[in-house]
DNA sequence: ACTATATGAATGAACG
DNA sequence: CGTTCATTCATATAGT
């Protein structure tokens, strides 16, 4: 069964967004991190005092319908940086001490990377200490995290970079696809580029680390509205 | 500085956004909406009866998915864009941009695995490159997916072949575990105990839309998401 | 339909 | 630093 894949008719997918409104849709999902959070919180609370559960529930609601309009009233607004935390993560049950490998708490990620954005370089020594102390107030994290941290960052980075910036001047390979097989001019696996119409709908998000800045800072190069999804990690010609 | 990443500091603002950027955005807010909605219902549901176990999976459209919808819809149009009408009533657009996982093509598959045969080392730069292009004519496909299916593969044979090695007996199921327990790796990596505390335990079932259990799961550290300094005008709790 | 398995993708850590 | 490994997540497909 094919799912129709649905050519994008017009739309050639781009998109034009300002500041405020970049700001607008950043700052609703910080609001709704918050909320979230909080709901969180409230449920374990209410692991003692279930009482107060209706209680708190409808204080909710009202945060919430109070904080949409808010955020949907007031666009411009010069809110942080609020991060997107991704949602996902931790699957099945697992032993409170089974855990060997560090994962960045959301707020942690956030911060590294507004500090990444300022210095691409890696933080001196005494800087990574700093950091560590900063995002040791957020959860259990060590240098050396920080210091990897930042290490694959560059790297990614970087490799992101120079992957997508192949479109001229690159002929000498093309040697086998100019041989016109069929080209399938209906690609089904879709997955490559933005003309893959991604309209779809459902909510699952992945990967802690895009981020809404993420997005910004990579759609304001020069003519690369980077996909993210599929950059090529491997570098091609250097 | 080639990362272009001229924050709208006083750049002039405007940001291009492919329909798939467009989409993860969306992505990200419905599912900020449907988090809050089904941690709302959870709690609903504790305070009535403790069993709650799925009851509240698909539930209702909550006022915070209405005021998200508000809120999409606004957006929209200030976008100027058709697709950013409803993120989360569509539940049944599932299938329009269904660009999720690359899915390698029988004849793909074929020449990745002989050549995984000559070489069951991960193929250099210049050869995934080469090997991309030559599956291109079977089908999209990208650097990444090669190189991420050489890295799997690699992956997938070690751990299959070590896990048999230990004739042992497999009826434990540490045949896996312990590949990894022993490790240099570092002492400090400890995850904060605090998440310790299993909230959403029981209820694990998976939901069509989303595992509240995972997003629980993920946010339940203590100052996770929040952004702090957006934070108090949030706080309920004080 | 739900669950279980296979596997593509993401990422922290290690290696040279 | 750049590359590779190891582990985990998420999704697509199969199996009951």
């Amino acid at each position: 069964m094919e799912d129709g894949k649905f050519q994008n008719g017009g739309g050639l997918g781009v998109k034009v967004m300002t500041d405020e409104q970049m700001e607008m849709l950043r700052k609703q999902i910080s609001v709704y991190a918050t909320i979230c959070e909080q709901l969180v919180e409230m449920h374990k609370g209410l692991s003692a005092h279930q009482d107060f559960a209706g209680l708190f529930l409808l204080s909710f609601k009202g945060l919430v319908e109070v904080n949409l309009r808010c955020f949907a009233s007031d666009l411009g607004m010069r809110l942080g940086n609020p991060y997107f935390c991704d949602p996902l993560l931790s699957s099945s049950v697992h032993k409170i001490g089974s855990r060997q490998r560090w994962t960045p708490k959301p707020a942690q990620l956030e911060i590294l990377e507004q500090i990444f954005k300022q210095c691409n370089a890696t933080p001196g020594r005494q800087k990574i200490k700093d950091i560590t102390k900063e995002l040791a107030q957020h959860g259990q994290i060590s240098e050396t995290n920080v210091y990897n941290w930042f290490q694959n960052r560059r790297a990614r980075s970087k490799r992101k970079q120079s992957a997508v910036l192949p479109n001229s001047g690159e002929s000498e390979v093309e040697t086998e696809i100019e041989s016109f097989k069929e080209k399938k001019t209906k690609p089904e696996d879709s997955q490559p580029d933005e003309d893959a119409t991604p309209v779809s709908d459902h909510m699952y998000l992945h990967s802690p680390d895009i981020g809404i800045d993420q997005l910004v800072g990579k759609m304001e190069s020069p003519g690369s509205c980077i996909p993210y999804w599929q950059l090529e990690q491997y570098d091609l010609f250097g």
